[in-house]
DNA sequence: ATGCATGCAAAGACTTTGCAAATTC
DNA sequence: GAATTTGCAAAGTCTTTGCATGCAT
């Protein structure tokens, strides 16, 4: 089942209708990294359509998260993020705080002691977020030989 | 050396001033909980003394935020949300999806697998941010029998 | 045909900024 | 006294909403 299916399936579930904006809006979704903001998913949006409007941008990434297709991400500041959501395992991220590269990342050492902090509180797991802060390697050698 | 003590550290260094404003600010956020937003903290200020108004609120935790005293919490959405970081050691987040119900919490297990994906990867550790996210045991128990 | 979806522009939520007056050092 | 701060209100960002029209089923 690919996204586009899912989306269908959502849709004709609810009694929604697919539109040749959604499509439009999914596909370029679909081919944008992680960490989209609706700012840049317009922009795209409107290259291969420029008479889709940010309203209808704004409403869409809100459904297809609401389908399942979407995600958004943890921000501190400025316009939310969205990042892609099926069929993309569950992950977190180790950013540079430098040049802003993400690796995208599994452990299962920090997976296992996830659970484990579950159980010690008694809480039923449902998802979790994390994201570790540095220096990638590019940027850390730069910063100990600045300009040579 | 306590809170108040690294704000004037903190404003000598720079040439500012400590302000009565500045320091109702800092008594209303000690005296707060920890996802404090701009909002809350207004109120909480303006029963000190009304004359104070939200830019000020809005420059200050901005302010307390630069010298180390506050951090900014990781939102999905809503207003900004600041947490306490004097004198609170790093610590970890788990909420409950139903109640909100936060447990502040530090795995060393966690930290030490953090540690190696910094390695795996080449990066320079700088931070890190989790939230765990789950049903409190109190919200599972109702949730298994609702309304018994 | 019957609604849902869209585009536009206006409104809303949250935060920052410009400026004259007040305050701190 | 010189310079930072403040309060106010206006402006800025980002997002949502109201409404008439356009579309999908």
């Amino acid at each position: 089942m690919d996204e586009r299916q899912v989306l269908e399936h959502y849709l004709k579930e609810r009694g929604l209708k697919m539109t040749k904006a959604r499509l439009l809006i999914l596909e370029a979704f679909l081919g944008m990294e992680s960490h989209v903001t609706a700012e840049r998913l317009y922009e795209a949006v409107h290259k291969l359509d420029d008479g889709i409007g940010q309203a209808t941008v704004f409403r869409n990434i809100r459904l297809f998260t609401d389908a399942g297709l979407a995600r958004e991400a943890c921000r501190d500041d400025g316009p939310r993020q969205y990042e892609h959501a099926w069929r993309h395992a569950h992950h977190d991220h180790l950013s540079c705080i430098q040049c802003g590269a993400v690796i995208e990342f599994v452990d299962g050492a920090i997976e296992t002691a996830q659970q484990a902090v579950y159980k010690k509180y008694g809480y039923v797991p449902s998802g979790h977020r994390m994201e570790l802060f540095g220096l990638c390697p590019d940027c850390a050698a730069r910063h100990n030989s600045p300009q040579t």
